[in-house]
DNA sequence: GCCCGAACCGGAACCGGTTCCACAGCGAGG
DNA sequence: CCTCGCTGTGGAACCGGTTCCGGTTCGGGC
């Protein structure tokens, strides 16, 4: 495997000539920059990563930092992360919260330390104070997404509003006896915030509309933990006629309940989610849309940029909620 | 940032043999051993993966290659892997094949190159030749999930097993008509050959019954797509009485398009999956069980196991499917 | 008392790049 | 004609570890 000494000697001229010509930084004279890409090409060469990242301290990664990696959510976000990042020529490392945030501490310690990547993406939880200027003492610049943290730059649904949206498409069809049910009996209460900001939006709509919320039923936010918990609820006697999901995947949960009841939705019950998930269009759910993909292609280039030119930019962008009407739902 | 120089100087020691106590190679006094770890404690010292990967030429990761990150599969397998790699101390870097094999080459040649990763973990789909003996050149261990290669080791489900597996069961219930849907219009062929064989098996059991197999009716094997051209398959006059779907995403979508079209489950259509989806169970679907999150743990094994002793073993293991008997059929 | 091997340790080379600094050559301006 | 400054280049230091090689010390066996 040919190195950058090799490349050197066959174009004849130095390394510290060669390196300048290879990566564009420094002056070189155009007909030696032409012999010194030919060699390189010829020996087939390509830089060490690791001498590299060991003269420049740039290691070419950014890291991802994830609870739940098999979640809807999560898994699209990365795949618009990967593309974006391939696009950029940078790496994506992983790092696997689980579902808990028992690895938490050992994960940061252990692997964000030092150096291993060049910037962080962290999604899906917010950063804890001591986190971000941990991150910030050792340089390496961080985005959120899907829930802020102070201090660092985040992109993420208008979580309180798409709650708001969804009670008052509910409210507006004559609805009264409006259910949340929500996320997070299992997971760590640091991760997935946005389903307590849901709640709030949902509680904002229905006092808005002059009604007591309900109390907020509480799910693991998987399709499957949630239909058996849908079963209970649906079973009741006084079982709701309207009900607000936190996720999508809560609400798939319902509907799928729903149907071993022999509910008929929307005309025995209206559901409405958020998420606009991959199978939602198939369950004929009414939801509030967003696109994880996109938001990891969008931070990506964010990362990219401010490695390129530190920005210092802490501002927490909320996106503008937008419902999509389907089936799940009819008037009161 | 404390670097190893410091530490031996605290510790009275050189540089060689601080490097010694830390590294746990080569022999040290115990009295010096302690005094070094203690400098590093109080210094809070951490070796520069860089260095120590120029020096070693170990980088501590392992590289996941994977089409379509968002599928059910590959996101479940990912997070065995990231679970077991936590567990070893090793970085995981994920690279996306999108959907297609557009990105293949350049994933391969940029990023594989050169030592960034110690070893590589391929899903779904198989390396060719020529990347097989690419990887050998530059010495990093691959193993396959999912999909077998030749030369590398593998480790999969037995999917023409698992076709008829599902497919004697209809035959079991006499069922005679029996319609196979499958995945790959849209996926590059080389990719998801796992459906190929669940096809054989079903055409295998098919004839072993004196049957005639039926011509496969290709989808994108997600439940968004599948649905839409079930609903094609489902409002035929002579639609089929019993579909074995080649996995539980397909068998999703067909399921929804069923309740759309006010088909009852089990008594107008059997349906049977493979993979034991998380919401399979929500559905209520009988489905071949397959563990993609133990897989992923169990290839993390071997690889560390490799690294550490390389066995050069290529052998190919198949693992012995499972039915798991649901709600979604009935005899015929 | 002498020799030998093993344990322990330090100096220096090395991994493979990048970059600082010095220097040569050369054209422009005074 | 003599600077001055700029472009192009090479030598060498440097990033931060690991490891080879060789030198001491020490204990055991003859």
């Amino acid at each position: 495997m040919a190195v950058i000494d090799d490349v050197a000697r066959l174009a004849g001229v130095s390394k510290a000539t060669a390196s300048r010509a290879l990566s564009g930084r420094g002056s070189v004279a155009d007909a030696t920059r032409q012999r010194v890409l030919k060699a390189a090409a010829a020996l087939d060469f390509r830089a060490s990563p690791a001498a590299v990242s060991l003269a420049t301290g740039r290691t070419g990664a950014i890291g991802v930092l994830a609870p739940a990696i098999d979640t809807w959510y999560v898994s699209t976000l990365l795949r618009g992360i990967a593309e974006a990042a391939l696009a950029h020529d940078l790496d994506i490392v992983l790092y696997d919260l689980g579902r808990g945030a028992a690895m938490r501490e050992r994960v940061f310690e252990r692997f964000l330390q030092r150096h291993h990547i060049d910037a962080l993406i962290s999604t899906t939880f917010a950063l804890t104070h001591r986190e971000v200027s941990r991150l910030a003492s050792i340089g390496i610049p961080a985005v959120a997404l899907g829930d802020g943290a102070a201090g660092v730059r985040s992109w993420c649904l208008d979580d309180e509003r798409a709650g708001t949206l969804a009670t008052e498409h509910l409210l507006s069809l004559g609805h009264r006896r409006i259910v949340h049910v929500g996320g997070s009996t299992v997971l760590d209460e640091s991760l997935f915030a946005a389903e307590r900001l849901r709640e709030r939006g949902y509680q904002r709509a229905m006092r808005a509309a002059g009604l007591e919320p309900m109390p907020t039923l509480l799910h693991d936010p998987t399709a499957d933990a949630s239909y058996s918990h849908a079963l209970e609820l649906l079973r009741s006697p006084d079982r709701p006629r309207a009900v607000f999901a936190a996720t999508d995947e809560i609400a798939m949960g319902i509907l799928l309940a729903a149907r071993t009841l022999g509910l008929r939705v929307p005309f025995d019950l209206s559901v409405v989610g958020v998420d606009d998930h991959a199978y939602a269009a198939a369950f004929d759910l009414t939801t509030v849309r967003q696109d994880p993909r996109e938001h990891g292609e969008r931070v990506v280039d964010w990362l990219v940029a401010d490695l390129a030119a530190p920005s210092g930019d802490t501002t927490h962008t909320l996106i503008d909620p937008e419902l999509v009407p389907r089936g799940s739902v009819a008037p009161a």
